[in-house]
This record gives structure tokens, C-alpha cells and sequence, in this order.
DNA sequence: TTTGCCGCTGAACGTACGTTCAGTGAACTG
DNA sequence: CAGTTCACTGAACGTACGTTCAGCGGCAAA
């Protein structure tokens, strides 16, 4: 009888939902530290006793809000990019995205990356940003494929190799921004990755 | 009369320095949030009210402890590889040199990330992590520029970009393992990092 | 209308931690 | 040896925050 949600099981996940997303609001808006129950209770116009029915303390909060977010991530990725667009545009697009991903959950990032506490086993396949990475992965290599039938990319390159390659150009990147390192837009970083990648794989040669 | 420091300046330096090591210490071992004036105070062996004689609160400590890790890593660095080795080690040596540093200093640098206040701004010149950057960027464009004495860089390469191609690649890397998302060893990174960059600048092609 | 249930509230509690400051003793001075 | 200085101490203070729980109000069943 568990079998299709029931009408508490629907509003639970609800009041879930609206407790992880006044939590990451508090996080992008404010920062890590500025994270206390009494302030995602504001955001989320309940009271503060009103978080502890929902989840266990705050670092089960926390943890929750780490794998909404992700899957929210994956799902604005898996959403491909309008097929009909020729393989540079797509790509572009794709890595644009990406990068925009990294941009508009950097206080997010920062937060995850503070505390080991809420980062993942990299050998736990289970674990939601794992699965992150290697879906990410999975749809790089998949244009990277369409470029080969397209004649776009040389056909010895193995597009796996390629997607790995390009999505640790891409984490290098959004690192360099999160340290304060560069002060390249978005737009910029799209082509000098776009220059770097072609100059591995394209046909076109260097 | 002050040009040269004075015994109480040296002293002073002294104890400074044991109090941002302390801080080092417990953020490497505890993490960000376990890091308290009481822990700092214990690991080194003085009091909580002797650290506000030094520093004038836990923000102002933490800022100084940024600030001596970057000079420690930029000294580090500094020290050039033996140059005796032939140009495919030497390159080798830096690359693993850096992902070191980005390994060994791995709770620092969560942390630093973890919060915009004690980021440097891309635009302060003065900044020392800042400085930082552009230091390795030179250092790893000076090992290419030889690559391209020897022949083994091809001569139409800018060193510059290809630095800052290889720190992008190396950022990348150690932002994956951050994020939990690669448990690639460090000796495996290197080489990964070696195949991409030859395949992009190597006279042998791809 | 009465009763019971239950999701929700927010005052209250306990604790952890940054910060202060009156006091201590060692070192120096005259 | 008495007086003065001064780096240092650690108990004490105030506050911020995670967590709890006794009570409230609205809804539904009887």
C-alpha cells in the first residue's frame, strides 16, 4: 500500500524541500558561517522547532541539502542542449553550463569543500556526487562522440579521455575563481577552455 | 633606529609564528570548524589571553596564519628543481611538487575556500596569495621555455599560456580530489597531467 | 459541539566559544 | 633589597546558537 506516495508522504517532502532551499539560500547568500537554524527558519517562514520534525540536527540538515543540490545540478545537465545545434555550439554551450553550474553554487562549492564531513567516499558508487561525476562525464563524452560522426574531432581520440580531460579543465577553472585567482567572466573562460580542448583533439590541427 | 629589527621585534616575530603554526596544525588535523582559540592556544603551550596579545581576534589570526602558509608554499616552490635533469623530469618534478603542496596543504586550502573573508581579491596586485599565483605561473613557464631550448617543446608554443594551461590541469586535479570526486593516487595524477600537456606542446605530436 | 490528534511554535535551556581583565611572578633597575 | 615593568595567565563574562518540550490551535471524527 506504500506503493504510490501518500498525500503526508507528498506534503513531508514538501516541507522538506522548502527547509534544503532556504538552507542553500542562507549558504549563497550569506555564506557557510552565517548558516544557524534560527536563519533558515526566517527564510523558510517556520519556526525553528519546526526544522528538528524534519530532520535529526543540523549537520542531517546540511547533508540533505548537499544531495538536493546535486541532484538539482544533475537534472539542469541532463537536460542536453537542443540537439540541432552544430557540435561547437553545443559544446560551447555545454561547457558554459557546466561552468555556470560551478559559478551560481560557488558559496555552495565553498561550503562543501570546508568541512570533509559532507564530501563523499570516491570509492562509494551510491554516493549522490559521485554519481554527479561520472553523469557529468557520460555527457561530455557523448558530444565529444557526435563530433567524431561529425568529423569534428579526430576519430583516434577516445572521448571518455577527452570528457575526463575537459571536465578537469573545467574543475581548474572554477578552482582558480574560488581562490581568487582570476578575474576572467564566464564568456572568457569558455573560449580559452574551447582553445585549449581543440588543440588536443580537433581535426583542424593546432 | 628601526631599520634593523630589534630583539623584542625578533622575539615578537618568534612567538607570532609559533601561534599561526598552532592554527596551522589544528586546521590540518581538525578541520576549519574544530579550529578554536582554546585548541590553538594548547597546541602552542601558551594561554587564550596570550594570543590576543599577538593577534587582535580570531579573524585577524587566521588572516595572518593565510598569509605565512602562501609564503610558505611560494618559498617552497621558489626552490627550483635541480636544473642538471633532463627537461621531461624537471617537469615531471614541478607538476608533482604542486599537487604536493595542494595535497599535504588540503585542509588549508578547504578552508580557505570555505569562506570569501579571507580570499585575496584577483585585483590587489598585493595580495600574497595573488602573488602566489603569478610566482608558480612563472616558474612553470620557465621549465617550458627550456623544453623549448632542448627541442622538446615545439618552438611556435607561448610558455605563458602553456603555463597557465598546466596549473589550470593541475587546479582541476586537486579540486576533484576536494570535492571527493577522484581517488586517483598522486603519482597517477602526474602522469595523467604529462600525457594531456605533451599531447598539446610535445614535438612528438599527439 | 465535544474530543482527540497532531503539526507547529517559540520561550527556555545548556553549552561552547570569543574576548576581557585583574592578578602573578620573573626580570630588570637603581 | 625594594620598586617597577611587563609578558603572561586563566577564571569569568557575555553571547550566540543548537536543541528541547510544554503548550497551542486547527482540523476531523464522533
Amino acid at each position: 500500500m506504500a506503493q504510490v506516495p501518500s498525500k503526508e508522504d507528498v506534503l513531508k517532502q514538501y516541507r522538506e524541500d522548502g527547509i534544503t532551499d532556504a538552507t542553500r539560500r542562507v549558504i549563497a547568500q550569506e555564506g557557510f558561517a552565517a548558516l544557524t537554524i534560527e536563519r533558515v527558519a526566517e527564510l523558510a517562514n517556520i519556526s525553528k522547532g519546526t526544522i528538528y520534525l524534519y530532520f535529526k540536527n543540523k549537520d542531517d540538515l546540511i547533508q540533505a541539502t548537499v544531495t538536493d543540490t546535486f541532484r538539482q545540478i544533475i537534472a539542469r545537465l541532463s537536460v542536453a542542449q537542443p540537439p540541432e545545434l552544430p557540435f561547437p555550439e553545443r559544446l560551447r554551450a555545454l561547457i558554459r553550463l557546466q561552468l555556470q553550474q560551478f559559478e551560481t553554487n560557488q558559496a555552495f562549492f565553498r561550503a562543501l569543500m570546508a568541512d570533509r564531513r559532507y564530501l563523499p567516499q570516491a570509492d562509494n558508487q551510491e554516493d549522490c556526487t559521485v554519481q554527479l561525476h561520472l553523469q557529468l562525464l557520460s555527457i561530455f563524452a557523448d558530444v565529444i562522440r557526435e563530433g567524431q560522426a561529425g568529423g569534428f574531432v579526430r576519430p583516434e581520440v577516445d572521448p571518455d579521455e577527452a570528457a575526463f580531460f575537459l571536465f578537469q579543465l573545467i574543475s581548474g577553472s572554477s578552482m582558480r575563481h574560488l581562490l581568487g585567482f582570476s578575474n576572467r567572466t564566464l564568456g572568457e573562460s569558455v573560449e580559452v577552455l574551447l582553445t585549449y580542448l581543440f588543440s588536443g583533439i580537433s581535426t583542424r590541427g593546432v
